[in-house]
DNA sequence: CCAAAAGTGTTGGCAGTACACCCATGA
DNA sequence: TCATGGGTGTACTGCCAACACTTTTGG
């Protein structure tokens, strides 16, 4: 007896953030990449990546996988979104779609490829996709900037070593405010997610800035009992 | 191309929670049904309630049938928790269950049926359950514990009205920790989610309690974008 | 009257905000 | 030297915990 539930599939997709400057202003903004359909249904529409799952791939790796497939990049940050599954979603058929959200870094997507099926939107401006997926991408966007305030998710987007004024930028870049570099500093030296290095960041025509690495002892208390653990780590003891 | 991932299914399992008296010092703890299980994986282990996934059924109305087959009752909440899926799971079978957690009113909970294979176990004392349904129970009480604290949903477990009283009850049940009562009402009442009637209590040894209703004006802001709507779920008629 | 829970008042600590101010560097 | 961001100090405000106190019922 399979157990296989009749014409229910099930694929995953992945909402994949980065910040970019926005073209306009030069400001850092949300992004994200899109692939164009090419067939139907909802042909020639912007969707998010993703793709069937695979029968000996776990949930987390098939969206590292895509990801990959896509922007030629590897996660910093990856964790399950969503799974949608309303029977109308997809014309025809029926699918369960996992959906995943990853943070890459800035510096890597600046260089990511673009080509006539694969292109960079603005979070905060996307066209109309297929399916479901502007609800997914606006739920997406929601968590984004909801776990920033309580998790560690920004340095995701930085590299090993950063100044704070670097790890306030992302956050006014998420949240689309400005805030107080003399208030922020306290929070995040108070908060111990990050630790001061020797090192000092030169070259700007100010005082030099004190390099950060995170604090990688410090837990993070965002995912309770299914943690952190990332991509193809299916393993847990106890 | 049917786009069906070879050997992958689909099921839905729901962790219900109901809050009842402790049969040994008498004060209410959390309460969860569990089914014991007839065939092979796991004959015999006690487990989640659940099932395949219909085609034709939207996936919080799979929550909400096995939830009614399981207890005879009706969630007062409903949410999405998570899809476990990897690959080694369940011995032998590609299973990726989307796991919903529910609320059910304590009073209706106290009448609700056991069998020989239908049983409620104190939320932090389960047996070894079959799959990954420690884990599963573990995170649901996890956002259970967490979600209290920013969200409404502790009037889930009571009646259309209550005193602060009863709702202090529940929180103080659902953390495992004495409340004041004096902050515990400033901060109900501050926060504009419940609303007083003109009704009171009586029958105590002491002063009438005022009695409260859930205030539908004021949005739950725990969901964002997706609400707290529940795709088709048989509920919510007020 | 007394016991017990309902409900109000008051205080102190702590975290977030606003903003003034000094420090160190490149040009 | 000046402009610029790095970094510190400080007062104000609002929330929350603790706890003393008053109110209203049943017995």
């Amino acid at each position: 007896m399979t157990a296989q539930a009749a014409g229910v599939s099930v694929a995953v997709s992945t909402v994949i953030f980065a910040l970019r400057p926005s073209p306009h202003d030069g400001r850092m903004t949300v992004w994200l990449p899109l692939v164009r359909r090419i067939r139907e249904p909802f042909d020639g529409r912007w969707a998010l990546p993703g793709g069937p799952l695979e029968a000996d791939e776990d949930l987390a790796a098939s969206a590292a996988r895509t990801l990959a497939e896509t922007t030629l990049l590897t996660p910093q940050y990856l964790e399950q979104l969503y799974a949608f599954g309303n029977t109308d979603r997809s014309p025809g058929e029926r699918v369960v779609s996992i959906v995943y959200w990853a943070l890459v870094r800035s510096d890597e997507a600046d260089v990511a490829v673009e080509t006539e099926n694969v292109r960079w939107f603005d979070a905060d401006s996307v066209p109309e996709l297929a399916f479901d997926h502007n609800l997914i991408v606006e739920y997406a966007l929601w968590r984004l900037r909801n776990k920033l305030e309580y998790s560690h998710i920004a340095s995701a987007f930085l590299g090993d070593t950063f100044t704070l004024s670097e790890l306030r930028e992302v956050h006014e870049a998420v949240l689309q405010k400005p805030l107080d570099p003399a208030n922020f500093r306290r929070q995040i030296e108070s908060s111990g997610q990050v630790v001061p290095t020797e090192h000092l960041k030169t070259g700007g025509r100010h005082r030099p800035a004190r390099l950060y690495r995170y604090n990688t002892a410090e837990p993070d208390p965002s995912n309770g009992p299914l943690g952190t653990r990332q991509p193809s780590a299916p393993k847990d003891a106890s």
